[in-house]
DNA sequence: AATGAATGAGTATTCATTCAT
DNA sequence: TATGAATGAATACTCATTCAT
């Protein structure tokens, strides 16, 4: 992972995610990948260390993706349940755009065993939202009898599972908004003072 | 799947679940497998259509685990707040005794694209909690104005998340009878009627 | 190999024919045939001693059915050229309605490295011919001056490679007419007296 | 298939004869041919694409050696007859050399539904011979009442399957010269005007 | 004679990775 | 940096054959 992939670094991954998101991590092949990023095989080598070393790459591309999006929608004058609604929207918008690819990142690094990785990963997303849910408890916008750390992963897992049983397990029975709203409402009779 | 599996299934299931849970499931070898199980490599194929069939397998046998040790503990007369901490406690003590499977399981039908597998195998435990919500409606227990069937999916997600988060991602900072309550108060603030 | 095969012994055999005239000897599977043959697995062994004994039983089958045609047709009053008019129609008919097993008795026996089979299942084929050259000579029919076994396996292969060019390697340009005139014609020369 | 085969490519197809002719095609292994060849298991993958690729290439390069000999002792002055013998003298000793081989290049070819392959083969073969006697036609030591094309191919078959029989089916009943010139006079009676 | 569950040897092919250029 | 030819380990799956019933 780099800060500033260079051109080939980000032609590698964006093959990759086109890739791998039609045929999973399994049978995507390097040369296959390789092949549509226009670069030797070798090249792969001097940017990625193994084909596994891609999992996180997309992870963090994703999560970047999706936390920027909501950054740019969150001004900090709102009401944390104005942000809870970015987040919910954003969270599904991204993955409905990349549901073919998300599992992969929701679950595929866990499989690997590579926690320390989910963990960097996440961090970033995690503590932007614990942020987000202090400000919410010093307004007193939410309990202050929560644990803010726990609550903050709690709801992105939430909204994320939401989103993929919604687009992959294709729990369609109601209109998105509607379904968005229970979401909500859940989320939201959670956290509130009462 | 079989309901009743005979010797040879069963062989080759409790062998699987063991291979996999040391090396994950593409580092496992269907030779390994066979040896542990003692039975013949060609036999392997007269149970199982394939090395990726046994997934659902798996998943299918420590869901009905699960479903059979709460529905041992629940009987009717309690409370909904008490069956959602039999829930909640029987989670935490499978997924912390086949930890390092049920990421396996819990991901591993979505990565192989294989929807109806997950529904299909999920759809009892679904069914089951859908029950003791309804019962816990008319009980006016819990608040009326939600979605049986969502809330009942989004609890398990949750539940599971949380003690995923606990035994695999690491998450201990607190007791995990601090953690098990913080995740009880969350659900109980979101069902009940206010 | 039986001379008066049982039911069984008929329906492996037919069986067989079916499935590698689809799919090739090496592609058919033992299991296949006796699926469509409607017996056990091990029922087979107890009439093929392999799966690789069923080639010459099927060429057996093959080059008795085209002999048998042709006795049926030659009386024994014509003259030789009527004769191998026969043989030549005949081995069309036999070659285009079996084309897709025939290269493989043709060929299987030989690839195999059993000669001895070959021989066995071609000698009466080659042995009526021969008689019915030899009373050609004896009729001044055809060149005293031939070696009759040479001459008559000869004639056989000669006819057996046209067939096969014709409806195998699909040699179409002319009409099939004209095609068995022109074979007709090479053979006839060879042999006449002049 | 290559014109100018780099060592590789002929290093595996050397390899191969070997292997083949002693084992025949089925029971060679792709590992027992690399090893032979001095090279490893996935560079047998970047010259050919499957195992089965070999035959025609083995094909090819018998067929080329072939016709290299035949064209090397044909200088364009002789009689028909005399190139005649050449090409019965050609085909027997190449097929003497490598009879454990010919029958698989001759069947092979056929018996894999790979038409295309043995046409393609065998053209520059037969094309030369139409040239043959297209000449002696025109010199009137042939009748010029044939089909040209039929003819080349009819006498092509009819050469190999006698060498065949002479040195794989063991049809050694008369000295090898007696046995060429009956074939030879079987032939040039067919052709000769008359 | 017939069965069919069980066997286990056998192998083509893939593909991540390396390294000489 | 970049290449891409070469490597060779690694394995799921097939299927002819057997044998207890």
């Amino acid at each position: 992972m780099q800060d500033r992939p260079d051109d080939k670094y980000s032609r590698i991954l964006n093959a990759s995610i086109q890739v791998i998101s039609e045929k999973g991590l399994e049978k995507s092949s390097v040369s296959e990948i390789v092949k549509k990023a226009g670069i030797a095989q070798g090249t792969f080598y001097l940017y990625f260390s193994s084909k596994s070393d891609l999992v996180p790459a997309i992870a963090n591309s994703l999560l970047t993706k999706i936390l920027d999006r909501m950054k740019r929608k969150v001004h900090g004058g709102e009401s944390f349940w104005s942000t809870l609604n970015v987040v919910i929207n954003e969270t599904f918008i991204v993955t409905e755009e990349h549901k073919d690819i998300i599992v992969l990142v929701y679950s595929g690094l866990a499989v690997n065993h590579s926690m320390e990785k989910w963990e960097e990963v996440y961090r970033p997303y995690y503590e932007w939202l614990e942020i987000e849910i202090s400000k919410a408890v010093q307004k007193e916008e939410i309990n202050s009898d929560i644990n803010v750390k726990w609550t903050s992963r709690t709801i992105i897992n939430l909204i994320e599972n939401a989103a993929e049983r919604y687009y992959i397990g294709g729990e369609q029975d109601e209109s998105l908004t509607v379904y968005k709203e229970e979401l909500f409402k859940f989320i939201r009779k959670s956290l509130i003072a009462g």
